[in-house]
DNA sequence: TATGAATGAGCTTTCATTCAT
DNA sequence: TATGAATGAAAGCTCATTCAT
């Protein structure tokens, strides 16, 4: 034969799937995670639209095609580091007997802001993806929403106990308390707003149980946590 | 995610200064505001990644070309559109009399929830390119600062004259009540988050006024108002 | 602004036609003259399968990005050099007065033949298309299609005129002459088997008159010819 | 045109051949056996340029690498299936003894037909590669060359019995009525074209008939029988 | 000023083929 | 033999920007 000849593809799209994970040989997730990590490294060094396929592979160590291997594309192996990264936002918090409601309130803002550090630059890069893709946009609010049903649901616990103010309605509250949190996080942690972070977290704290009239040393024993 | 996504690093871009606007002839004004006006539509209706010259030259009636005679290029003709657009936010309102302190907040909410709704899919859109383009970040910024500012003042002559608690740092407290205000109406105007605009607008003040102790009965003298 | 930004673009696919011709400048229509010309050649050479558009613009003599001004790719480039060739096989042939059968059997295969030589390699390399596109695969048939029509039509008239054989199927009988004569002058034009044009041509005739049982003096006034 | 099209210009492609059938082991002989019948499905399924090596060392159950112990490349396989399709057009046929010159020309297309409709798609694939590489056109005109040299033959004898018309070239007559049954075959079988199978091939044996102006019903006892 | 054709850098993605295990 | 990860050559296509008219 004298030319081989190559294809006319039909659109391929979204299916073809890659590998799954527990279908690699050793190296191959060794490969895999290198991708990964070079990923997250190129994400937060570049913000996602400059990041380039070319540069996570360089990063990695790996020929171009490589990637391919393993990933359909930048969106793709986007997703997959934010999902690495999203999961410990779920994690119940387990909580200390003793505590005063504000206490109590105070640590799980605490705790918002160290995960949020925790993932760093990372957060930010999701939020301007968040901007212009659907999917990810939906994961940003799925996150909110289950934080928001929690505190929706503390709230009106304690509404119900008589100890926080009846007049608010406890879902535009639990949902404008929650943006409070979130949005001065992002300010401090991604825009890199100049703050100390004792005070900016007990004033957010103040601000939390003062919003809502709480009793700031009541003890919070109604079970679950006010979490964001 | 459908689209494959790029970005392009910095350019040199030599700093020829286009054509000021008292030097255009009537026809080039004419021109050019007909970009600026095709430039929103096309940032509104694809956004700021998606939006193409091409299109918005075409949008306008001129030939592609035409568009460089008054831009530079894409993040010019956005800085302008913006700057169309800001303005309405710094406008100091014009206070009633005999208001409550909740009502003088209450009513600062709402004109910041309509300016933005005013402003429509842009706010939404500047939000997006302020998480990749440092200037337009700025701007975002000083908005911001000058709001957070306003209240900042405002909160401290609240607690000078022991009406607000005292316990909590005025600065934090005009940042994060900012946030709040800010990321909610962002989600319900830009990401569409279904919501009931009395009973937000509402729940938000009632928050405000709470978060900071204040008699929302009191009568709101002091004058500056403490918007956003 | 640090950083241009470029697109995610939606997937754009059929639509976004391409400046039609008539709207083209006299430097536009020269520019796509020299790619179709560009193309003719080049698909000639190469075939379709190792034709590229780099090489299709370089031969043409503008940038590769030019070629995308004008067409959307490849494909589309074919279709329209298909087209500019497609057009004479439908000529209606002037048909001489004092014809015999033979002669006007003869003279539309001669044309046919003609036509055919006259289009050289791009006859081939639409076959060779024709065997995985659609489109052109269509486009294949129909012209035969109308052929075969034509053929039926005039079988008909002389069965009713008592001239032809009038056991044979009218149209499965065009259908197989058609393809003898179209089958034939593919092996001789372009798989290049050797042959003696006027003894081809001439047993191709007489085939197609004796298949028929046609007596091949009798005039031809039956209106009418019989092309392929 | 949905999908762009590539190919590649000829490989040096060193000829290092492949272990041949009878050195295989068992487990190698039955490992081949199962790329080749998996090649078949593919390239049946997805035509000869879309098929890809990886999609037929899995349908055969292999990994990717495995293919090529056995092969050379997608040219070589392909090959090698169609070397295992074509074999069967060549054996001789039974004749019965008392046949009519008709019955034994119908008899010949209808063989032809079954013999074509049982190599299902990969006739049409093997035209298509035939467009573009040589060998397999080779191969496709070596199988109608035998074809048409045995028709020539038996179109002399019958010119020299006085039986059919001593007008025509039996060489180009030969050819043509070739062409004329393996082209309506393919139109049927591989394009699909609607066709009643009796009615056709009725139709194109008694155009073969009398396009050589045989009689029908003499006995077709000079030996050799006319196939194709 | 206005035009729109021309440019080409830049990034994407595919898949045949090799090779270490 | 079998495996499947790694490779990298090839093309494709887009669109911001320039520039001759």
């Amino acid at each position: 034969m004298t030319a081989s000849t190559r294809a006319r593809r039909a659109a391929p799209s979204v299916d073809v799937p890659k590998r799954a994970d527990d279908e690699l040989t050793p190296r191959g997730a060794r490969t895999k995670a290198a991708l990964l990590a070079a990923a997250r490294a190129v994400f937060e060094r570049d913000g996602f639209l400059n990041a380039r396929v070319t540069d996570i592979a360089e990063q990695a160590g790996v020929a171009h095609g490589t990637f391919y291997t393993y990933f359909h594309d930048k969106d793709d192996i986007f997703a997959a580091v934010v999902r690495t990264i999203d999961d410990d936002f779920h994690e119940p918090a387990p909580r200390p007997a003793g505590e005063t409601l504000y206490e109590a309130i105070h640590h799980a803002n605490c705790r918002y802001y160290e995960t949020y550090a925790g993932r760093g630059r990372m957060m930010g890069i999701l939020e301007q993806v968040a901007t212009f893709d659907d999917d990810m946009r939906s994961l940003r609010r799925d996150v909110r929403r289950r934080f928001v049903e929690r505190s929706e649901r503390a709230i009106r616990r304690w509404q119900d106990a008589g100890l926080a103010d009846p007049t608010v309605d406890p879902h535009y509250a639990a949902s404008a308390l929650g943006s409070m949190v979130d949005r001065s996080v992002y300010l401090w942690l991604v825009l890199g707003e100049p703050h100390d972070k004792d005070i900016a977290l007990d004033t957010l704290s103040r601000l939390w149980v003062n919003a809502l009239q709480l009793p700031p040393d009541h003890p919070a024993r109604l079970t679950e946590s006010p979490r964001l």
